[in-house]
DNA sequence: AAATTTGTCGACTGTTTAGTCAGTCATAAT
DNA sequence: ATTATGACTGACTAAACAGTCGACAAATTT
C-alpha cells in the first residue's frame, strides 16, 4: 500500500470533517496507519500537503471532465457532456468536491500560482470562445459565462446533494438544469 | 467605543486573511485595541465568536436586501431589486462577503440549527411561490430555483471582484446578468 | 454613601501542536 | 560482502494556543 496516498485519503476525510486546522497532523498519520514522522517525509508541512491535496484532486476532476466529454459531434453535446461529467463527478466524489470548496474560500488558495490557475481554466475559456465565434453563444465575455457556468455547476451540487432523490431523478435534474442554463447562454 | 463591535470587526478582517484557526484569539485582541480576557468576557469560547459574527453578518446582509426591495411594484421588480441589493452589498462588503463564504464552507456550518437556515431562506421561498402561481415564474422547486439563484449571485460576485470595473460597468454586468437569469427562470 | 454588578486587564497555565531527529530496517548498487 | 540509499519510526521539543483568574475600575443600584 503507497502510504503517501493513504496520508491524503486520510486527509482528505479529515479535512473535510474538522477542516484544515481543526485536524492535527498527528490525526491525519494515525488514520493512515503510519507513524508521525512519516507525513514528514512525504510533506515537509502541514501547508504542503493540504496544497497537494487540492493540487491533486484538481487533476483527478479535470481528467474525469475532459475523458468523458471528448469525441462529442455538436459543440452543445461536448459543453453539455463537461456539464454533466461535472456534475456526475461531484456526486461520486463528495468529499473531494467539499474539500476543493472549503479550499477555493481559504486563504490557502492564494498559495496556488496564479498562472496555474489561469491553465486550468484555459481549455474552457477557449471552448467558449469557439462558441462565440460561431455565433452558437452570446458574446459575453467568456470569463463571465465560465463563472455562470460554474456556479451554476456548484448550486446544482449543492442542491442535490440536500436533496435524497434516486439516481434517476438526478439526472434528469441534471439534465433539465442544462437545458436552463443552455437556454440563457445562447 | 464598543468593545465588543471592535472584537468583532478584528475578528472578521483577521479571519479573512489567515482563516479561524490561522488567527489567534491573541491577535484578535490586540487588532481590536483590547486585552486578552476581555475577548473572553464577551465570548465565552473562540468557536461562540466565530459563529456570532456570522450571524451578526447574516442579520445585516439580511437587512439590506429586504428594505432595498420593498416598495417595488411587479413582482419582477422586486426579484430584481433583491438580486441588486445582494450583489451591491457584496460589493459594499467584501469582508463579509469572503467571510461568510469561508464559514458555509466549513464545519462551522453544522453548528448553525437547521431550523435558524430555514428561516432565513423562508422569505425568498415564499416569494418565489407566488411567483409560480402567479405563472410568471416556471413551476420548478422553489429550492431549486432558490439555489440558482444565489450561486449566480455568487458566482457574478466573484466575477466582479476579480475585475476592476467602473461603478457604471459593475451596475451594468449586474443588470445585464439579472436578465439572463430572469430569462432562465420565467 | 455603600454595596453590587459589570467591564477590563494581562500575567499565567495546562494542553496541544507542527515539526525534528537519531536511528532501524529492507532493498539495491558496487 | 560491503556500502549506500531512502522509506519509515515514535519519542521528543519548543512554541503557540485557548481559556482562567484574581485584582482593580467604572458604572449602577440600593
Amino acid at each position: 500500500m503507497d502510504k503517501k496516498q493513504l496520508l491524503l485519503d486520510a486527509a482528505l476525510k479529515l479535512f473535510v470533517e474538522y477542516g484544515f486546522h481543526g485536524t492535527p497532523t498527528s490525526l491525519i498519520a494515525k488514520e493512515a496507519g503510519v507513524a508521525n514522522g512519516t507525513l514528514f517525509h512525504y510533506f515537509k508541512t502541514k501547508d504542503e500537503l493540504i496544497v497537494a491535496l487540492y493540487v491533486d484532486i484538481k487533476s483527478r476532476m479535470s481528467a474525469y471532465v475532459f475523458e468523458n466529454a471528448k469525441g462529442q459531434k455538436t459543440f452543445k453535446e461536448t459543453v453539455k457532456e463537461q456539464y454533466l461529467a461535472s456534475l456526475f463527478w461531484a456526486l461520486d466524489n463528495q468529499l473531494q468536491f467539499r474539500f476543493v470548496e472549503q479550499f477555493k474560500n481559504s486563504p490557502y488558495l492564494s498559495q496556488i500560482a496564479p498562472d496555474e490557475i489561469e491553465a486550468s481554466v484555459k481549455p474552457f475559456h477557449d471552448m467558449l470562445r469557439k462558441g462565440i465565434k460561431e455565433k452558437i453563444i452570446k458574446p459575453h465575455p467568456v470569463d463571465l459565462l465560465f463563472t455562470i457556468i460554474s456556479s451554476q455547476t456548484y448550486g446544482i451540487n449543492q442542491y442535490l446533494i440536500s436533496n435524497n432523490f434516486s439516481k434517476a431523478k438526478q439526472h434528469q435534474v441534471i439534465s433539465d438544469s442544462f437545458e436552463m442554463l443552455w437556454a440563457m447562454i445562447t
